[in-house]
RNA sequence: GUGCCCGUAGCUCAGCUGGAUAGAGCGUUUGACUACGAAUCAAAAGGCCGCAGGUUCGAAUCCUGCCGGGCACGCCA
């Protein structure tokens, strides 16, 4: 098989001839071109191989002239995509849950920031809504103030908990949770103090699990925010005619559109998530003029943000057109749903220190003279945790398994980070030399590496336009393997001097685009591991 | 009940707009550190691509039905 094959069924239903005889003619017919060493025909398909030599010098070239920035396009040259991604609920702990919108969106980000768009990340923190009444109500009944001190993040978890494990015994909670949000939206004081006091500590908590990963926002800007637009969205929506009022709510009726009502206000006046929403969208759209707007948003919201797109559009904003839901897969514990409320949650903080534990023991074991061994470790174990979460279709729902999420061999963060070590390593022994002949790439495994790498922009430009980072993530696992191959089968250092040279910078080239392809996960590709 | 999503090797998953003999990793068995780092490489075993129809020269891929799993379906976010 050559490089590009193409089949001749549908020419030869045209011409009413055997594909077979038609692969053959063509192949006679073809114009000789030099990017082609030849084409051939293999039953009813014509089959195309590049010329060896002519790919690396192409290829290679391309990638160290472009170094890091080799793989960019100008797609979205002069256009902006707002991203909504991570956007944890900060009256709840930061669970392995939230990790999927968060390093999604991020890569993402990276991902437009290279295809040419200006990037907008917003983390639209829920820092509002009824769950923080319901905080306010566990507090007054079994808050403490001195553990409250101590312990926030764990204390406020206690708080949730028990909120909703007693609630089920008294309905009358609920109630007193609604009460104190309402208080909460008419600006009572005393609850303004606390949800001030949450509101902190759960954010500093956040920013330092975001600085573990790696992971930064342009925009902080949260539900709460939108507070004082509220009024201002809802009358807009009735002075366009769409509210109306059922079982005591606020509504906006998308019966035309096959959906369940949107509901704007509830009984006792107080908002929903779909008013701040509404609002979040109207003000960035007016802030950036976005050319895109995804929302990495978990699939089970799938319903919702089609109902908040329909109400965007029966408001008559044409830009709709450019928001998009990015949903992704459910993560479960032991095959159930994992919940805050039941407590079954799976820290964040834990499973990325077990991660950066593990990736210690290992350098320990392995290469126990490394410099700066917690920072690589951090590197490798967090790499682990996000490729893991990346390298597969967002969309499948994941099992949370401590054995798969500590499994740092075959196609994993490490395998590629490895490799990506093994090049530095012998660059560090044999700097690129000048001069070099790539034409001189044309060995079976040299070509092979070479065909992968100059597939990166495409890679790119796919995973883009999907939104799918897992692009990206399968095509790092295919650069890694090559390389590897080659590595074993190729000597670099103790090559004949002009093929040295051609691998040298062959394996640069690899490098740079390990490298690059990393960053787009929002994975760190240290030196030496 | 209705709608949407998923179903590929023991396990976890690739498979782009339908195209050649369906591919990886983990696990299992075997081989390779006196060549640049063995977190690696090489090899073997392992498949009615959920089931049944249909469209097509050709279907894991498109259509229909069924089965199994997930999610959602008005006062949470």
């Amino acid at each position: 098989m050559g490089n590009f094959a193409f089949p001749c069924f549908k020419l030869a239903k045209i011409h009413r001839a055997a594909p077979q005889k038609i692969a053959a003619d063509l192949a006679e017919k073809m114009p000789t071109d030099p990017l082609f060493e030849k084409v051939v025909p293999m039953g009813p398909y014509l089959n195309f191989y590049a010329d060896r030599s002519k790919l690396a010098e192409y290829t290679v070239g391309e990638i160290l002239r472009w170094g890091g920035d080799f793989g960019k396009s100008d797609e979205g040259k002069g256009k902006t995509v707002v991203l909504d991604y991570s956007a944890p609920n900060i009256a709840k702990p930061f669970g392995i849950g939230h990790l999927r919108s968060t390093i999604i969106g991020n890569s993402l980000y990276k991902i437009h920031a290279a295809l040419g768009y200006k990037c907008v990340g917003i983390n639209y923190i829920g820092d509002w809504g009824t769950q923080f009444g319901k905080l306010i109500a566990a507090y007054q009944h079994w808050g403490d103030e001195a553990l409250l001190q101590q312990d926030p993040i764990n204390h406020l978890y206690e708080l949730y908990v028990r909120f909703h494990r007693e609630a089920e015994a008294d309905p009358g909670l609920e109630a007193e949770g609604r009460g104190w949000f309402k208080k909460l939206e008419d600006g009572d004081s005393y609850a303004t103090e606390l949800w001030q006091r949450f509101r902190d500590i759960s954010l500093a908590e956040f920013k330092r699990v975001y600085a573990r990963l790696g992971v930064e926002f342009d925009c902080w800007h949260g539900e709460s925010f939108y507070n004082k637009m509220l009024d201002e969205t809802i009358a807009a929506v009735d002075a366009l005619g769409l509210l109306e009022q059922s079982q005591g709510a606020w509504i906006v009726n998308l019966e035309e559109e096959g959906m369940p009502p949107c509901l704007l206000r509830k009984q006792d006046g107080a908002t929903l998530y779909a008013t701040r929403d509404l609002t979040a969208a109207i003000y960035r759209h007016d802030t950036w003029g976005f050319a895109k707007a995804l929302y990495v948003v978990g699939v089970d919201q799938t319903l919702y943000f089609r109902q908040l797109f329909a109400v965007l559009k029966k408001m008559g904003k044409p830009w709709v057109e450019n928001c998009q839901h990015i949903p992704f897969g459910m993560i479960r514990f032991n095959g159930g749903k994992m919940s805050t409320r039941q407590g079954s949650l799976v820290f964040l903080d834990d499973v990325l220190t077990e991660a950066i534990d593990l990736a210690t023991e290992i350098i320990a074991e392995k290469n126990p003279d490394l410099p700066n061994k917690e920072e690589v470790a951090r590197q490798v174990g967090v790499g682990a945790l996000i490729f893991g979460d990346l390298s597969n279709d967002r969309i499948k729902d994941i099992d949370f398994d401590w054995d798969q999420v500590m499994d740092f061999s075959g196609e994993t963060a490490p395998y590629i980070q490895y490799a990506h070590a093994r090049i530095c390593s012998i660059l560090r022994k044999a700097p690129l030399e000048p001069g070099f002949n790539l034409s001189l790439l044309e060995g079976e495994y040299e070509n092979a590496l070479v065909s992968v790498l100059s597939k990166f922009p495409e890679a790119i430009e796919r995973a883009g336009a999907t939104c799918k980072p897992s692009f990206v993530a399968r095509y790092l696992i295919d650069v890694a393997k090559e390389f590897s191959r080659f590595y074993h089968q190729c000597p670099v250092l103790n090559a004949p001097p002009a093929v040295r040279a051609a691998r040298l910078a062959l394996i640069d080239a690899t490098r740079q685009v390990l490298a690059n392809g990393l960053s787009l996960l929002g994975i760190e590709a240290p030196e030496e591991m």
